[in-house]
DNA sequence: CATAGTTATGATACAACATATCATATGTAG
DNA sequence: CTACATATGATATGTTGTATCATAACTATG
């Protein structure tokens, strides 16, 4: 039996030091930015992501109280998410009202610009690419219209490949 | 007294034959795809072409209730609301939680694709013209995260030079 | 014009998402 | 160590949206 085990358990603590890592530079981001890293915020990013799906904040009080036995609210949560956007760690998807981790959570630099796709079916989200001038070209329509823009970030709906060939068959 | 009034009155009066005119052709789209133009469909289509700002569920139940003696359930509201969306007349503004109508209602052709840029501040959405291949760039770039596109709309978040301006007092 | 079938709405209940508010705890700078 | 800012607890409530079953209104067909 073990020994088809180790590389299973390998490419689990692989995964667990990656996300030890992506906690430790958000902490870095938080405290640079004069917040603190409590282990109720350390808990629900950890979470969020180890997630394979974008989560609503119920989804996260839910997992949060499943793992500890001290409980957490509703309201505790949204305020951690709301500390987190702030902090552009976490971005919320309107389309779905559920969250997901900046993808460039990582990055030194800022990405507030983040384009997501939306699977109607099964609700997953992806990062899409876009061309380097696609910011620059909305925030130009955005201030033919008088506006100024804030934030450069949207969802699409689409359906995935999974979903569409599931429905193919 | 009575010398100023008719200027305004001819406004109001061709404002009125204007949304006649709109919700004539709507009635027409949504009899040419098998659906009946209830006079509750009606109104509430006229409410929110009358409307300035994006309009919620509720608001359309309170300001349908305050104009008629019979009065609307939120569930119809939303019923309604999901059957003109499927007509392509109407939008929902999934940040704001609001609906608009089509700005192509007048079109003959169909215009799926619509952007907008919501204000932070007050709330007012204003649509963005953008370059005739953006969707077609935002097609390629989903289809190359394993996607397909089925709905081409977004808003952007900014704010107006009104908004921005009394701000800046 | 009767009636069977489809489409639309009524009515009620409830689920999901989010915020307001006031109290308490915990960290941090002087 | 104490005053201050930051974070969380606890409770209530507001807002947005859906499920479900019944009734009404329209439409097509014999």
């Amino acid at each position: 039996m073990l020994d088809i085990v180790p590389d299973a358990r390998y490419k689990i603590m692989r995964k667990l030091t990656l996300i030890d890592k992506l906690l430790q530079q958000a902490q870095q981001k938080c405290q640079a930015a004069g917040g603190r890293f409590t282990d109720k915020r350390s808990d629900i990013l950890k979470n969020l992501i180890s997630a394979e799906h974008p989560l609503s904040a119920y989804d996260l009080v839910e997992l949060y109280n499943q793992n500890n036995s001290k409980k957490i609210q509703p309201m505790s949560v949204y305020r951690i998410l709301d500390f987190f956007i702030e902090m552009q760690l976490v971005h919320k998807l309107p389309t779905l009202n559920k969250y997901v981790v900046c993808s460039h959570l990582a990055c030194k630099h800022n990405h507030q610009d983040q384009y997501f796709v939306v699977c109607k079916s099964c609700g997953d989200a992806q990062e899409i690419a876009t061309s380097p001038t696609l910011t620059k070209e909305l925030s130009q329509s955005v201030s033919s219209v008088g506006y100024q823009l804030i934030d450069a970030q949207f969802e699409l709906l689409g359906i995935c490949n999974t979903c569409a060939n599931n429905n193919g068959n």
